[in-house]
DNA sequence: TTGAAAGCGCTAACAT
DNA sequence: ATGTTAGCGCTTTCAA
């Protein structure tokens, strides 16, 4: 439980020169001697200091607490993400809430609580929103610093923007199944960006595409049977792999001699199955870890860029 | 951004009568007037009012952040685990700090970070500790309060244990598959708990039990070929049981009519197996809300008892 | 039963 | 470049 005020001692100084010296985001107009900050550096690693954030921003009339809007379904995504936030989080003593839902109606309820509570640090994965979302919030909005993940809606003025590279998944899969040999290529499932990145790919290869739904496996089923072989597909989740394998053994075809297969999220379960699954893994865990990151740097005022981070394809049996 | 302050003026009381009346744990010496703290608790109401968090625990010295130590591996689980945690802490404005390991050492490192924030309130996964680890720790240790989860070792002095009941799951295994007829019992994997509560129910039908280690896959099936149908298997994983599926199927026999699965953990791809896996669903989640609202009550100075949450068998097709 | 006042750890004017 | 001071929102003596 050591303070600025017991650096402040042993070091000589009074407790504003130590803040100053050890702040974070030193104010121009305060400087301290270079000589004296070295030496208040030195006392506040031999005491093992670490700043009380609380008080830190009690005094700047804000909560240190990151409050954190996440879909409360999607499991080990959300997981991975809240591993890498956490992890970051901790390492600079920065307390995290985090609140799940998927409505326009909950992400509401989050932002009106974020406000009171005098957070200034908001990360979210923002639902779908209608138009005019955002005028219910002003002007106690600006005083929020947001960073918006995987965002879909506008965002009100400059919210930067971290987002994982779903156009880049369909990319990988359609390049490596082309690669593999396939000429005619399938996509199953709901996911427009990674769809619009599969399709992408496979027009410049001059390959044409199937979509089907996730509830259409029959109707994949005879397109595979009448396809010439080998027939390739991405399936947009590993869940959804997992039963296209299922039933693509039961028509009495092998997977990856005649029907190769790419999922998508790199399932614990996906090194398991027979074949492995050739899937991509989306790097949640490091979005986590960076938005926490960007958003510690807003929070003292820095401006961020928005950036997109890559996935990358798992190569194993399927495909 | 509503304070004390502000309640106090529409109320027409001073700041410490507020306080006082809004205070969860109100001193016995410090009572206020009946009508005095309904009135100022509508006001509160009104006004939407949240107690900072960050200042009542400054005032006191300590901070409100609930300290959490978690093994960083088991994926499905922990992440129900912090979604439980998340949801009860969200809803009382208390701020959580996770961080991951499973070795002593980290723990030794994470336990000496949550006394140097002054946090009062720790929830630990602990790993397996040297006799004498918490000699360490005196008298610090004594400042915090502790709740163990799933406790394996021994705590320093009176730490309540929150628990999952990992023996009701064996048991809950056993009781099912002998109800369906299984003459003969096996388990594959590790998980002493689960083990001892499967043998034990198999023992009081007089069910014999073979244990296997998750590597032995060849073993079980000569098990399985040799002893009489139907056979019952608990696997202490969903990833062992689709494992066991796939051998059983590749042996030419069927799920469940020769050989009946249960698994444990109840999985997000559990269901769309196929068969679709009978497996038991430990309440993480609900052990996440309960430990931090166990916390939030001893954070206060209340007292609590351990206590063993209950999982539930979830019937299928494969058992 | 209520009010006044001090102070938790920290930052940020303002003064020197 | 450093010191002094006030105050963030809250709890908690101590007095009335």
């Amino acid at each position: 439980m050591v303070t600025l005020k017991h650096i402040a001692e042993k070091a000589g100084f009074t407790v504003s020169v130590v803040s100053r010296a050890l702040n974070p985001r030193p104010d121009r107009h305060a400087r301290v001697a270079p000589d004296t900050k070295a030496r208040i550096e030195e006392v506040a690693r031999e005491l093992g200091f670490r700043r009380n954030r609380g008080a830190e921003f009690l005094k700047r009339g804000k909560s240190p607490v990151i409050q954190i809007f996440l879909p409360g379904k999607a499991y080990s995504q959300t997981a991975d993400l809240m591993f890498g936030m956490a992890e970051a989080a901790a390492k600079e003593d920065f307390p995290l809430s985090f609140s799940f839902g998927i409505t326009e109606n909950s992400y509401s309820h989050f932002l009106q609580s974020a406000i009171r509570n005098r957070s200034c640090g908001v990360l979210a994965v923002q639902p779908v929103m209608a138009p005019g979302f955002w005028s219910r919030f002003e002007p106690a909005i600006d005083s929020l610093k947001m960073l918006s993940l995987n965002a879909r809606s506008a965002s009100p003025g400059h919210v930067p923007v971290l987002s994982i590279g779903y156009q880049e998944a369909g990319s990988l899969a359609a390049d490596h199944l082309v690669a593999r040999g396939c000429a005619r290529l399938a996509v199953i499932g709901r996911a427009p960006q990674r769809i619009l990145g599969f399709q992408g790919s496979a027009r410049l290869k001059a390959t044409p595409v199937h979509c089907f739904q996730p509830s259409e496996t029959t109707a994949l089923a005879s397109w595979i049977r009448e396809a010439a072989k080998p027939v390739g597909i991405f399936a947009l989740t590993d869940i959804l792999a997992l039963k296209v394998i299922r039933h693509v053994q039961r028509l009495g075809l092998r997977v990856p001699e005649d029907v190769r297969i790419v999922g998508h999220d790199d399932s614990e379960f996906a090194v398991h199955l027979d074949p492995a699954l050739t899937t991509i893994r989306q790097p949640y865990r490091e979005q986590g870890r960076e938005a926490v990151r960007m958003i510690i740097r807003m929070m003292y005022g820095e401006t961020v860029d928005s950036k997109i981070i890559q996935p990358a394809l798992i190569v194993r049996e399927s495909a």
